[in-house]
RNA sequence: GAUCUGGUAGCUCAGUUGGUAGAGCAUCUCCCUUUUAAGGAGAGGGUCCAGGGUUCGAGCCCCUGCCAGAUCACCA
């Protein structure tokens, strides 16, 4: 990037840069700096003129001549730090103070702080600084929200576009964002400790597939050079798992990454965190009384509380949830019972009932867009659907009383699903079976059905696997409900964007530039008005140019008394 | 994918029938030794997203494109 790109501040920065170097002081030192102190321990133990050394980025520098008061934050908040002149320099030599100090230190820098602990007159804990080290220059300046004493924020960094794409300023300055992460984070702390405290076994398995499979989504493919293969990046991790659980594994579960080359929308990210979860011996009413107890402890270890704040609804993670089949719910909101239908029959309701469908669907889609329309919307609290139609669950066991339907549910949360399980299909014969069914499915124009056999799984199933139950969870979706945001960006550090243009290099001139500065170059100067009338542009286009040139420096415009001369500068 | 809204100083935002680009904070200079978003005085800072068009003249009107957000559609 050349300077001349550089905004007024950065310039401005830049050379105080080179200031420091010129008084031999290093503006980004190698050596550690011996933090003892944290900003929140200060606060919360006050003792008075208690030596500190703390270290944090510089928000808030509030000179008065010879004091003056400043903000250091680190990474658990803010401490107010009091710089006194005669503190910091006590001898004769005041230019630490008057020259680095005021002159040369900006907000946004890291600086060590040696000190002691005191309280302000108005009440503050602060620390009175003895010394100050610079640890780290700041050559681009912060945004600066400031919350006064009605913690209201003035100049808010709120675009979202500039907070996704430097998510870094955004957690600098925005202290509730940093707090969605932490949440994020104790979440995902949680469920590992009630996993493992039932013995359960965290692994991994591999992102790069031969056969993307466990779900029915569009995946991304790759290649690999050695191997002269194509790879997929993965959409599940279902069937890597259960291969575990026939190798002898009893409970095993997989935070994963998974990958959709699918639509982006305030919920969807290309890649997304799913949390799955199988365990041997288990159905699926096992997992429902599994799930409502995970998920009212990680709501406890993440909020406090159970219930969580969602948009305009309270959602209590409270267990035991309710629990209502898919049939029953359909029943409930239209009145109109699925049992026994054949597809033509569903298909006949849905066209007369506003539900948009198409000769691709089976029945078991047919069903699915039934609930989708119908129902799904309206379970608020956390709600257990059950007993899904078996054609579309192909991993899934059939109900043991009713062979069109599968053990499945799935959990609902202010009108989203967030978890879904079975009882795992463990008959090989059958598994290959609705595996065909998918495939034939694909071909009738199915976009969602796999086209895809994973010969390699059904191996795996044919040494038998115990009966075992699977869930899964939308990581993502989750932290959506515990922190309140609407949307997933809110929730992941680098949410994808369209890749941002950086700096396009000059001197690329415009058709204009070029169409004058041909001209001017054959003659060297011209007058300005010979020299519009000769390129023939649109009072626009010339406007643009001509300006464009002088800005490039490439051509230079001079007064003389009666007319404008333009040259070209060599 | 459709529709709507937006893109102006480092940040948040104004910008009137189309007539010399503004404010607050930040920055710079000077004054100020316990302040609580904002002490005082002064100054500087702009590719008005990009490219075309209309016009004597466009930040503003028209067209095309780029980026983002919202709504809808789609969505194990």
């Amino acid at each position: 990037m050349s300077t001349i790109d550089l905004s007024e501040q950065e310039i401005q920065r830049r050379e105080t840069l080179q200031k420091l170097r010129d008084l031999g002081i290093e503006p980004y030192p190698a050596a550690l700096y011996p933090v003892d102190h944290k900003s929140t321990e200060i606060k919360e133990n006050f003792e008075d003129g208690k030596k500190v050394l703390i270290a944090g980025r510089l928000m808030r520098n509030k000179l008065q001549g010879k004091a003056g008061f400043g903000q250091i934050q680190d990474s658990e908040g803010k401490i107010q730090v009091y710089f006194n002149r005669d503190e910091i320099c006590p001898g004769e030599d005041k230019s630490m103070y008057n020259d680095v100090f005021k002159k040369l230190i900006d907000l946004g820098d890291f600086i060590g702080i040696e000190g002691e602990v005191f309280k302000t007159q108005v009440g503050e804990i602060s620390v009175k600084a003895k010394k100050f080290t610079l640890l780290s220059k700041a050559l681009k300046p912060l945004p600066l929200p400031k919350t006064d004493a009605e913690g209201k924020v003035h100049d808010a960094f709120t675009n979202p576009e500039l907070r996704y794409r430097q998510r870094y300023a955004d957690l600098v300055v925005n202290p509730q964002v940093k707090e969605v992460f932490i949440k994020r984070t104790k979440l995902f702390n949680a469920m590992r400790q009630f996993f493992n405290e039932k013995g359960y076994f965290e692994v991994e398995t591999p992102i790069l597939q031969p056969i993307a499979g466990g779900a029915a989504a569009r995946p991304f493919k790759t290649h690999h050079n050695a191997l002269d293969v194509p790879l997929y990046m993965r959409i599940a991790n279902e069937l890597y798992l259960k291969r575990l659980i026939v190798g002898g594994f009893e409970g095993v579960y997989e935070f994963s990454k998974n990958f959709r080359n699918e639509g982006m929308d305030r919920t969807h990210n290309p890649e997304f965190t799913a949390m799955e979860i199988y365990v041997a011996y288990k159905d699926y009413n096992w997992m429902m009384e599994f799930t409502e107890n995970l998920l009212e402890f990680v709501a406890l270890a993440v909020n406090g509380t159970t219930k969580a704040t969602f948009g305009e609804h309270e959602v209590d993670f409270k267990a035991p949830y309710k629990r209502v089949t898919m049939r029953q719910s359909i029943i409930d909101f239209t009145d109109f019972d699925i049992q026994g239908k054949s597809e033509a029959e569903l298909s006949a309701w849905c066209k007369s009932n506003g539900v948009d469908v198409d000769e691709t669907m089976g029945r078991g889609k047919l069903i699915d867009e039934i609930f989708g329309e119908k129902c799904e919307g309206n379970y608020v609290q956390p709600t257990y659907i059950t007993d899904y139609p078996k054609e579309m669950s192909p991993l899934c066991k059939v109900h043991r009383d009713d062979p069109t339907l599968t053990e499945r549910f799935e959990l609902m949360v202010c009108g989203k699903e967030i978890a879904n399980a079975y009882s795992e299909l463990n008959d090989p014969i059958d598994q290959r079976e609705r595996f065909e069914e998918q495939l034939k499915l694909a071909e009738r124009g199915d976009d969602e059905a796999s086209e895809f056999i994973d010969h390699d799984f059904l191996r795996a199933l044919e040494y038998g696997m115990p009966p075992t139950s699977g869930l899964g969870i939308g990581i993502d979706r989750l932290v959506m409900f515990l922190t309140n945001n609407p949307s997933i960006q809110e929730v992941l550090f680098f949410p994808q964007m369209k890749p941002e243009v950086f700096g396009k290099q000059g001197p690329d001139l415009t058709d204009s530039e070029k169409v004058i500065l041909d001209i001017l170059s054959k003659e060297g100067s011209m007058d300005l008005n010979v020299l519009k009338t000769a390129a023939g542009l649109s009072n626009k286009q010339w406007d643009k140019g001509i300006k464009g040139l002088g800005k490039h420096g490439l051509t230079k415009v001079t007064k003389t008394d009666d007319s404008l001369l333009v040259e070209v500068v060599s």
